[in-house]
DNA sequence: CAACTTCACACCTAAGTGTGAATG
DNA sequence: AACATTCACACTTAGGTGTGAAGT
């Protein structure tokens, strides 16, 4: 089965000598990650959070990673020259807030909104040009976490993840000085722990640490989506653990006192919520609806602790093919070793310090900071393999690992960038239908059933489907237009062909489909490369385990890849690491 | 100034001879109209609103106008072949009820929504192709009213019409399926009477009578929308006048008993509400809310006068180019005299009688009516000709009246239809962009600024103005996508260059721009063409007069053409007929 | 038991209604 | 005086909050 090749096509000039064909029998996973001008690792790297700051800010762009100048000194495409985007979150200081507690998101069964609202600014973008605008929200790492003793300590390993679908923004495709006239707010993203949501919200697990990204495409069509190249940015201070119920109860307070919907639980001074603490009562409301609405985020707010207003936060970027760049785990570029989680790993993630120290660090930053070589510390042992998770009929499953040397020897180009490298490299390997989801982008209710899948999901590869997170699909938006989709809801109820968008569709819009044997009526065919070197990495404070590689029969200890260290769409790349790995 | 001439483009194969190319030194205007298989005028037309219901049936083809058989027969273009939209106004027992009253809807300053909501089930679209769906509001005749009592009568001439947006249903452009899958709404739009209003709402006159019109494109970008047919549907029962405050209580009433949002105003038997009437306190919320919702009419409604229950209203649809066809008035069909509306021509609105005798003959007709034929009963005094409203400076106003002839030799083409002639005429004539609003089309707030017109709306052109009211602009709905707009919010408050669309957008659209001398910064440019023949005349129960035909230097007594009988983007055609009005 | 999840609920925001007095 | 318009208001729908008891 899944013997189709099909091959690359890269879009424009790129930066790197990549073949625009990849050869079938090799499973080459090219890697193009475009990387800030280097940063300095200089400072000692005591514990795990600290280590998790020291390399976000490695990536630290201040918003603007990709200088003109360098993008022409790699003979960036011409395309690229004319943008530039700067992104900045709204908010920033509220975010801060939240995350030096230990940021909470609940997520409830119907569906909860995020707060704060995850909302950007963007810059530098070319005013005629369309983009599109997605956020997705991905694995931090491979924990489960429990709030014990007013801290967040590992629980263990993380349950399987669902697949992580895209949301697109509801205005996509827009020109850029659309885009730039006002913030971006993506307030209509909902979380759920529903596994059977058919809203297309995102599906996270309980108690699981995640982190919202932040991608810009230029592309004028959703259909042109996964060929196209993502730009994306990370804001550590976004990371947030998803609960059914809060955990801390500084941050129920801290929601409460800034959340309007919340309002009726604030203390008016008449008796209610005393069993709040006396702390953070101050209001942040003046954060959010004030000054960070109308996109300035100038600190008046100095109530908080020393060093709360600092006003700036980076996001990280990526500016990467959606099929290609994988960011690792932080602790592969930092130390080989320590790869097995320990119980008591504690991510200090509601503590101030290294929250904020990463904060000071960034903020008077403005140059582009060295990144170590990702390309000799990663993947030493092998370990970091292909992960192509297959539904076989729809109950069986296993798993195939591609070997490093082959993407090495495409990751590299002989020698990674320690600067930035502007590249946009555009892969269109993107053919086998069930890995392009798109049947969420679309303004009706995201009704697919997935039929072979469902009332299974639980129980079925426990591990393996943490690779699954990230990039598979695109979330139901009321209002996503352009579209053409060959869904209808009328259709999506059908048991089998699960795969919403026709072949008819696809090919009407010059997409060639063949589907590989086997998988064309299965969605959830994941592949999870991971010899593609990575430098900006936020969060990744814990290592998952690299011991699986031989364990592909066994799904409770399959090699895992944070959905975090998938690139958006990634999974796009499916068919032809499925080809690539014939008789596996 | 508007020397520039620009020459049509006609899509596709066209039913007609005619010219893909109008000479600019002659003023053609194309009047290519498809009508319904032709209707019979054989009862006397008694009154104006019997005469009203007349014209309608006339042009009533029980949403399925146009035949795949007589559009191969007149050589419609392969493209036409694969859809046959049949459309049907969902609430149509509500819509009755409201109609027979004479409905009502109120316009406030902030926005108003309809209700009953307009809302259409399509069917027959082609389920992979994509569509545009509009609406637009135009005016009826060129009264104003008064409510006396308890009936509307004409209280004088119409004061001039503010130019009406399309509303673009924010689901555009979608596939047919997806249109098709469930009904579609334009509850999103909303009524001012704020001249100024800076949403994008339809401004509209209080005191003066309108009718909604519904149209299907068959277009996959906005853009693309002037240069595409358009098929519009009238449905009859939809049409109200506009009010600031409610003056029939018994509109009143069955608001309060149907609108939800109103529930709070409903007699509970406690005693409220009552200075209403005991008469229709049935509650029609069933018709709106449960079975209405459902695309299922049938009518459990057996409270309301007898036949108030006749299930079928159907609508009149033009299939037309929306730059060529223009319906003219009843009156200039029925009788050429008669120019100057009486002071006491009372419009049986509020009457049961004429609707319901609409309604009744309607409804036992399936097949497509003969039309009379209208070269020889328009325009015979040779005042039916070219309204060129121009904005000279933004101060002065001027009028110049094209030659019936002229266009009559284009309309006729050698014998007017009587019989339906599904056609598709395209004129690609919307060269000047100040007349190709689109604005409007963007999901932020309408925040464009008419600088050279703006504190002077009230004083200007108040009569020319009627004919202005078609097919101007779009209406800005958050959700529009796919809109390659050149206009930004930030722009919009520059009192130069009013008009949006940047000349680089549109070229880059394939659109080449001419701008037309003193022209081209003045958005409120609007052409009416009258010499196109029309059939499918709704609500034409009052004639306006066309004594105007050289009094273009008083404003008052300008020629004026409801917008009611204008097409659709219908001012597109402006500069083109600008061009061929030299040194008038 | 302890940890986690679910649910009805009161309380909010946001926005769509006609009212009736005030205004023009 | 008659008529048309505006506005604060109470009431509604719709849906976003955390609560705290109950369930797993």
């Amino acid at each position: 089965m899944a013997m189709a090749y099909h091959p690359f096509q890269v879009h424009g000039a790129d930066a790197f000598p990549l073949p625009a064909v990849i050869p079938g029998a090799q499973p080459s996973l090219i890697s193009a990650l475009t990387l800030p001008d280097a940063a300095s690792f200089s400072d000692p790297l005591l514990e795990r959070a600290a280590a998790d700051a020291r390399l976000r800010a490695a990536a630290e762009l201040r918003g603007r990673p990709v200088h003109p100048r360098s993008m022409k000194s790699v003979g960036q495409p011409e395309q690229w020259l004319d943008d530039d985007p700067k992104v900045t979150l709204e908010s920033k200081d509220l975010w801060s807030e939240f995350h030096k507690m230990g940021t909470e998101m609940v997520i409830t069964k119907s569906g909860r909104r995020m707060f704060p609202p995850f909302k950007v600014c963007v810059e530098g973008l070319s005013e005629s040009t369309k983009y599109i605008l997605l956020m997705d929200i991905v694995a931090v790492d491979d924990c489960r976490y429990k709030f014990h003793n007013s801290r967040w300590t590992v629980a263990g390993k993380a349950d399987p993840e669902m697949p992580k679908r895209m949301y697109i923004h509801p205005d996509s495709p827009s020109k850029g000085e659309q885009w730039m006239s006002k913030p971006v707010a993506f307030h209509k993203l909902k979380l759920t722990n529903n596994i059977s949501d058919k809203h297309g919200f995102t599906i996270l697990n309980s108690m699981h640490k995640y982190q919202p990204r932040f991608h810009i495409v230029r592309a004028n069509d959703i259909m042109k989506l996964p060929y196209s190249t993502f730009r994306t940015y990370v804001f550590p201070e976004t990371e947030f653990i998803a609960v059914t119920a809060y955990q801390n109860e500084k941050i129920t307070q801290l929601k409460i006192d800034n959340n309007p919907f919340a309002k009726g639980f604030r203390d008016t001074g008449n008796g209610r919520r005393e069993k709040r603490s006396a702390l953070h009562k101050m209001s942040l409301r003046e954060l959010l609806f004030s000054k960070a609405d109308q996109g300035g985020a100038d600190s008046d707010d100095s109530s908080g602790p020393p060093g709360a207003s600092e006003p700036f936060y980076s996001p990280l970027e990526l500016v990467s093919s959606p099929l290609m760049s994988t960011p690792t785990y932080a602790k592969d570029i930092e130390s080989d070793s320590d790869l097995d989680l320990e119980e008591d790993d504690v991510l200090k993630v509601g503590l101030p310090g290294p929250a904020r120290t990463l904060t000071t660090n960034l903020r008077h930053e403005d140059v582009l900071q060295p990144m170590p070589d990702l390309s000799k510390s990663n993947n030493k042992d092998g370990s970091n393999g292909i992960i192509v998770h297959r539904a076989h009929d729809g109950n069986e499953y296993f798993m195939e690992l591609g070997s490093y040397e082959s993407q090495r020897s495409v990751n590299n180009d002989g020698g990674l960038p320690t600067k930035l490298r502007p590249h946009s490299l555009t892969c269109l390997s993107n053919f086998h239908y069930p890995t392009l989801d798109f049947s969420g982008v679309y303004r009706q209710p995201f009704v697919r059933v997935r039929a072979s899948f469902k009332k299974r999901q639980l129980s079925m590869t426990p591990t393996g489907f943490s690779c699954l997170g990230v990039g598979p699909g695109f979330t139901p938006l009321p209002g996503i237009n352009d579209f053409d989709n060959g869904f209808l809801p009328s259709q999506t109820i059908q048991p089998s062909g699960a795969f919403p968008l026709s072949r008819h569709t696809l090919e009407s819009q010059g997409v060639s489909l063949s589907p590989i044997d086997g998988m064309s009526s299965y969605p959830y065919h994941r592949v999870a490369p991971i010899g593609a070197s990575v430098s900006a990495l936020p969060a990744c404070s814990a290592t998952p385990s690299l011991s699986g590689i031989h364990q592909h029969r066994n799904p409770k200890t399959w090699l895992r890849l944070s959905p975090y260290q998938l690139p958006p769409s990634f999974t796009s790349c499916q068919n032809l690491l499925t080809a690539s790995l014939p008789g596996r």
